[in-house]
DNA sequence: TTTT
DNA sequence: TTTT
């Protein structure tokens, strides 16, 4: 079990990339969670990676300032620095990334609120068969 | 955002059947959820839905007692009773199950944690191209 | 454990009401959770229970088709319908409640995130001394 | 909303310290959390913080190997180097930690599932009044 | 019995 | 730097 669930707002507009293998695309952003109720607005920062077309839609319509629901789970990375040192992050791996407000990138606002929602990363646990109890 | 995770206990037996549409697996089984630090040993109780090949693990591999962690949503489910009135139910459909005790059911014990978990209900977003960030 | 988080809509004005015994404030009210992709635009309804200072502020600030966030727990409700009939239902305790937008309720838009929020329901599990790792 | 939910076993017993001002007491270990299905067995590795009471007892009731469900907030935590240097890492304050396998440290097993729980980082928000509606 |  |  590994389930976190966040809502903040972007730091910077997405960044898109597509791995050298497959080519599948990867969005990674980052998001400020506010502390409740802390006086000095205090937020918690925190790098999210959404994969395949669902990343691409969050390349597309998010932009830097959107407020998002994350939800996802934990991962480790692991990296290493350029003088060679071994490094440890954590980052957000999304399952779903839900849009709460519609801002004005773009043209328009008063988008409908599942417009560019994406069915990547989605389960079909629903069975429209006359259900059985 | 719909997200609920439980950990309880089988009150009985997992039941399992099929959609008579395309003859998708759906198990169905209730778990007891224990208040914390409550005397009297209060429990919840809760009605799990799970559908496809992990429905059949559930089926198999489960039994009253068994102890269980879910990650699911909730959902509405409306029904009529024999007399024709409207009844309104909310249930966990799991989107993941997780055996946390390895009874006896069966032969026998030992098993490994992970022998029986399945994928189905369960997002490929791992990527094993090298990772380009 | 026993964790829902849920972000939706109310369906009216939240209630107020307030214990007998102790008077303490409790502020019920029912959200609209969408299904995620689903086109006729189905959601589900869960209702939501808030204990205290914390439902107080629900009542004063909340309305009809405000969006908010929920953090709480699952728990069954027994109740006897006028016939006499036992009755089980699921209901949502809040721990949270995150006004995620600011509607015209009231005079002014223009609040701050974090107005009206309240410690109520709240740990203080941060600690300001130096800490010792 | 911040809201992290895992489980996992500890890599080591836990270490107990008190801030130097109010003499808080605050544990800290780590846990593995295995992925789900990956045949090398890869886990992820978290270090979780718990003040208090709480905290006390993780270090009396915990050890290495320990199976244990979390549930808590991210946080960063920055600190600094011998050298220097600003780092960044992510942790999880919990907010709450259930036991779920009794072992054998200290004599007995057997143990009923709930003797060590602790109230502390929990919220009365039960009401034992005729509850209004 | 439902919200945008 | 890691657990079963």
């Amino acid at each position: 079990m590994n389930q976190v669930i966040l809502i903040g707002r972007l730091t910077r507009d997405p960044e898109l990339r597509f791995t050298a293998g497959s080519g599948k695309a990867v969005a990674t952003f980052t998001i400020a969670v506010n502390r409740p109720f802390s006086k000095e607005n205090e937020a918690d920062f925190f790098r999210i990676v959404v994969w395949g077309k669902q990343g691409e839609h969050c390349a597309n319509y998010l932009a830097k300032g959107r407020l998002v629901a994350i939800q996802g789970r934990l991962q480790n990375n692991n990296f290493e620095t350029q003088t060679g040192e071994k490094r440890y992050t954590t980052e957000v791996v999304a399952d779903r990334v839900e849009f709460l407000d519609w801002g004005n990138k773009g043209a328009g606002g008063g988008f409908d609120n599942s417009s560019f929602m994406d069915t990547d990363g989605f389960q079909a646990i629903e069975e429209d068969d006359d259900i059985p109890f």
